[in-house]
Order: C-alpha cells, then structure tokens, then sequence
DNA sequence: TCGACGAAATGGATCGTTTCACTCAGGAGC
DNA sequence: GCTCCTGAGTGAAACGATCCATTTCGTCGA
C-alpha cells in the first residue's frame, strides 16, 4: 500500500448544492444537536416523543446524513472493502454475495471493487479501501508473486483476510476451499468409474489452487496404485488454453492412451470439450471422462455438462467476512485463522452418460 | 432515497489505531498543514525542494491520507457509485468495466453494488451512496415498476443516470441498447436465412427491454408481409423458463409450423436449447433456428453456440459514467440525454451449421 | 419540604482535512 | 530608493457529524 498516491489532478466539478444538515434538524424540531445524532445512533436514549418529533423534521428537510463527517468523527467508518479477482467467474460473484450478507447482518456495508486480477488494481483499491478507513479489507488471491508483493506494501495494521487462497495462519487470516481434497475428489471418482489412464491439465504452478488440486490428484492416483498417464501445464486456465491443450491431446485419447481427465477449472474443461466436438474424433465421456474444478456457468453450460468439484463460493465470502469481524473485536488477543472448506463433487454427463 | 434509516445497532468493534495524520506530517518536513495538504493536491503550487522533503516526510510515517475528513472538508467525495442489478449476467460485467475506465481517466473511483434486482436492495444502496456523497449514482434497472418506485423516492437533487433502461430526457439521463432494432435484427436475420414461420419467446411486459425488443420482431415481420405463427410469454427471460417454453414448443415445430425463435435472452434460447437437445425430437439449426439476446457467456458455452445480439456493455458503462460527469461540470445548465447505442448481431451455429 | 436520583437533553470540543485571506522575501521597473 | 509584483508558504476557519461531561427536571422516599 503505497503511503500515497501524488499529484491527483483536480478537475472542477461543481458539488452538490448542499442540503440540509443536522443543526437544520434540530432547529426545526427545537432540540440539539446532540439529540438528533442520538435518535439516530442511540434511539433508546431519546424519549418517544422527542424522537418522533425529531423524525418529523428528519422527513420534512429530507435529511441525509453525511456519512464522511460521520466517519471522521465517530473515528472510522462502518463498512468493510471486498476486492475481487474475476467478476467474469461466478464462484467470485458468489464470494460476493456471501460477504455481503455477512456485512448486512452485522449493519455494515460491502464496498466491491473488481481488480481483474491485476497487480496494478489490486493495489489502487487497497489504497482507495485505506484512504475510506474500512474496517478491513477482503482480497481474492490465486498468486503467489502477487500475494508476495501485496503484503509487502500492506504496512499499516488494517486487518487484512485473504479469500480463495491459503496462508500462514501467522500471517493473515484467510478461507479457502480444500484444493488439495478436490483434486483428490475428482480424481477419485474418475478411478471409482473404472477410468485408469489419468491426466491431470492444470496451469502454471504459480497458480497456489492448481498445484494443490495437482498434489490431490497425485495422492489418488498413489493410492490406487497408478501413475499419471501424462503430464499438461497449460499457460494458463482459460477456455482457450482448454482448447489448445484438449487438441494437443486427441491423438492419445483416441489412441487410448489417455481415458480420464482432471482439468484445474472448469473453463479448461471446456475448451477441452470444444476441441473435442470440433475435432470429433473423441466421444465424451465414452472415450474419456473429464472432471472440471469450481463449478461454473460453464459447467452445466457445456455441450456436455461437465462433472465438477463445486467450491462454497458464497460461504467463503461470509466466512471470510465474519473473520474480518472477529479480528476487529477481539483487536490484540485475535490469533489468526486459516479456515478451509470442503469442495463437493458434482457429477455430470461428462464422467456417466 | 429515505431519509434516514432509524436506529441502526451500533455494535462495539475497536477502531483502528490512528496513524499519522496531516499535522505530523508537517511537523516532520517543517512546513505548516496547508503545504502539506498543497503537495497531496496541487503540487505545482509547492517549490520543488519543499516537494520533496514533503513526500519524504510521508512515506517515512506511512502517511495515508483520511478520506472521510477529505470529503468533509473538500464538500464531496471523488467517486460515483454503480447499482448492478445482475452480477451473473456478463453484460452488467461489462458495464462495470467500463464504467470504471470512464471513471478512473477522470481520476475518480467507482463504488460498485450489487442489488440483485431486488427492489429493496436497490433502495439501501441508493441511501447508501447518499451517505457516502458520491457525485453521481449509476444505476441498472429493467423493470417498468421499480422505475417508477425508485424515482418516487429519489428526492435530492443529486444526479442519477440510468443503465439499460431508456428514460424521457426530461427526467434523467439514460443509456439503454436499441433493443427495438436488436429485435429487428435477430428477426430479419432469420427471414434473411429463409425461416418464414417466426415466434417471438419474450417475457412479461414489465420488462421494458422484452416488450421492446418485441416491438423490433414485429417490424421485421410486418416488413416481410409475414405474421408471429405463435406468441410465448414465459413468467421470467432464465434458463428454467426457457426450458419449459421450449418443451412446449417442440410439438409444433415438428410438425414444422414454427421454424425460427427470437428468444429475448441468450438464457431464454439456452434453456430452449438444453429442452430440444433431452427431448430429442428437434435439431438446431436444421428444423429450428434460434437467435437469442445479450452474448453472454451462455451463448457461446452452449450445446450449439447460440446467433445472439451483442449488446455494447463495455460502451454503455463508459457512456453512463461519462454523462455522469457531464452532468455535474455543466450544473444547471445540463440537459438530460437518452443515448441509444446500436446491437449487432452476432451469428452463431444455432441459426447457420 | 428537602435531598437524592436517574432519565433526558444540552452544547461545545473534537475528528483530519481543505481552503483562503494573508504575510513575507526578493526581483523588476521606474 | 521606492513601489509593485509574484511565487511560496502560513495559519486559522470551516466542513458536519459524534461524543461526553454537564445541566435540567420530575419523582420518590424520608
């Protein structure tokens, strides 16, 4: 988090013509200052009477508070920050939704900002989040490099808690779902299904999810005694590495070489199947069963739906919250915590027809 | 925008430890705050040598700048605000995005919310964004009656540009999609590839886009000398209702008395789809083309990757943001504009193999 | 009748900035 | 030598809430 952001320039924009305040309210309604703020903070302290009168004149003058002198002068505000890695994936809309009900439940609000998995961004809204004093920020993290670089600039002491990735309970709190069991699932329920000849198609290992579920696929296959049938690192988990990887891989499948596949995301899966129906020379899941990771849109969207681990997007994003929580009340004694939640396998058409 | 939301609980979360603030800051360079502020905000009005030693001053407290006390002071916040009515829809994605470019070239930042198109949602994020004196809010809408809820409610002077949903000049400023011509265009396409016997699968008249999009099919029809050979109104535009429309479809095409569909959403054609593609009894495109409405990712993932009319998300975001900031440089002399960006069509496997 | 008490309301200090009217050097022009 | 500028920096008054120590007032018990 940089200590500053220099030299924003100032384009005039004329302000809002400024409505009325909290003395206007309690000139109209013939109280203090005082008052009004405490039917609004505190409305058990007020009498009813004065508190209705004090609503009447809130209505009348159409008064809203202002929540940055509010902020400055109860010493912070009461909302939390979220930034999200992806907005195109549902798992993180879902995250969303789930921090949001957190917040709502305690009376707080939920301020999104979409980073694109940028570096750049990520950092511009930590600033931005910092600048508006949230309690405390959420992060969607799948990098390593850029987990290092973020938490290298966070000095200050705002409580931090990190979603879809794992860290150091020593450091940071964080939810993440159990990649390493998925990966185990998926691959378990290929052998389950009498499929022998696995692949695992994962990403670069920078990726911290994919080299787990990597670590679950191996431990099944070790577990029943098999080998990988190859090995596939795509440059990336996209639909189109999907796609490329999944032509690549005909030949072997059609060979049967290869009758099972676990692909590190769902979007991979996909452009598997693509090429797959493109290509037409590979049947799925006759030829080969594919299992796919977080359960998107794109999964039950498929020409085939794909079989899945499905993450707990949503109570990641409210367990995550309610840690932020935590770490604000309990303040010093709070120890860190690393949750992790159990990924679900969905089984679709394209491991059983 | 209510006026103020009563008693909310105040529940007890220890504040952040103050950092350094402005005064510190200047105490550590030696100049006085009102340098300091002049540094953060208009550094061509400091010496260079004052400059410098200024930001050495702030990075060596870790100075970050409270934005609450800025807005108080400054008599507003830098952002706008965006009310999304759909995060799983790629087309609000899109919007987002641009939305953000349009804001951060203006040096300003984007607060996003998602209402989920509920009605009371779109309210606390209204009052929200009230409190928080964002200049101008964006907001998403689809649906005739929260049009007229939200409007009822919205006092203040304080701008409000509509996303997707075309107004009367005289009252806000929009951005919507041609959704008349979109419809012509899915429709025209499909008497252009020779389908004759059209049904128009809509939704309830309520949402503005369908009936107007409807409105487009009926042109290009009565364009051709042609007439709708049946008229379907699911209850809702989503993938379940598509799939019951579409079951009840598949008798009469068939029988061939239907053998083009414009769906009103890319859902609405998936869902059709997933019905004709279980069912069995009908092949896309050879007995029935199908163009559906959005491109969202549903279109391209599907079965048969769907013919779809794009809508220039992207643009509308940047668009809406833009007239935004129009509005506020121009004050009163502003004049509220409904700009109307074109569809096109994109053409897929579901109208031509 | 008086004092004590507690609930209700008061009013001013406070939060951390921005803004603006001002001071102050020092250089240019006459 | 005098005035007049100009660019750089100062310092205190807002901004609009919250917070809290204090005052007010009605009631109750003795």
């Amino acid at each position: 988090m940089s200590a500053a952001r220099y030299g924003v320039g100032v384009s005039t924009f004329n302000s809002v013509p400024p409505g009325a305040g909290i003395s206007d309210v309690a000139r109209l309604a013939g109280v203090s200052q005082g008052t009004v703020s405490n039917v609004l903070n505190h409305p058990e302290r007020v009498a009813t009477a004065t508190r209705d009168r004090v609503r009447q004149a809130i209505s009348a003058l159409a008064y809203v508070p202002n929540g940055a002198a509010r902020s400055l002068a109860a010493g912070g505000s009461r909302s939390i920050g979220l930034i999200l890695s992806d907005l195109e994936n549902s798992l993180f809309v879902d995250i969303a939704r789930g921090a949001e009900r957190a917040a709502a439940e305690a009376g707080m609000s939920l301020l999104l900002a979409n980073s694109d998995g940028r570096l750049e961004s990520e950092d511009r809204y930590l600033d931005l989040f910092a600048e508006s004093r949230v309690l405390s920020t959420l992060l969607t993290l799948n990098d390593d490099q850029h987990f290092r670089q973020i938490v290298g600039r966070v000095a200050d002491s705002r409580s931090l808690v990190l979603l879809n990735f794992q860290v150091d309970p020593a450091e940071y709190c964080s939810v993440d779902g159990h990649n390493e069991r998925g990966g185990y699932l998926a691959t378990r329920h290929l052998i389950d299904i009498g499929r022998r000849r696995l692949v695992f198609v994962g990403g670069p290992d920078s990726l911290r999810p994919v080299s787990e579920r990597h670590r679950g696929f191996s431990a099944a296959l070790a577990e029943s005694g098999l080998t990988a049938a190859a090995d596939v690192t795509p440059d990336w988990i996209n639909r189109s590495d999907g796609w490329r990887v999944g032509t690549g891989l005909v030949e072997a499948i059609a060979a049967g070489r290869i009758d099972g596949i676990v692909a590190a995301s769902d979007l991979l899966a996909a452009g598997m199947l693509q090429a797959f129906a493109t290509l037409g020379r590979v049947r799925v899941p006759h030829d080969v069963a594919i299992v796919g990771y977080d359960n998107n849109q794109a999964a039950w969207d498929s020409p085939v739906p794909i079989s899945t681990i499905g993450q707990p997007g949503e109570e990641m994003g409210y367990r995550g919250a309610r840690l932020a929580m935590e770490e604000l009340v309990e303040g010093d004694a709070h120890q860190h915590r690393a949750v992790v939640l159990e990924p679900t396998l969905i089984v679709r058409e394209s491991t059983v027809s």
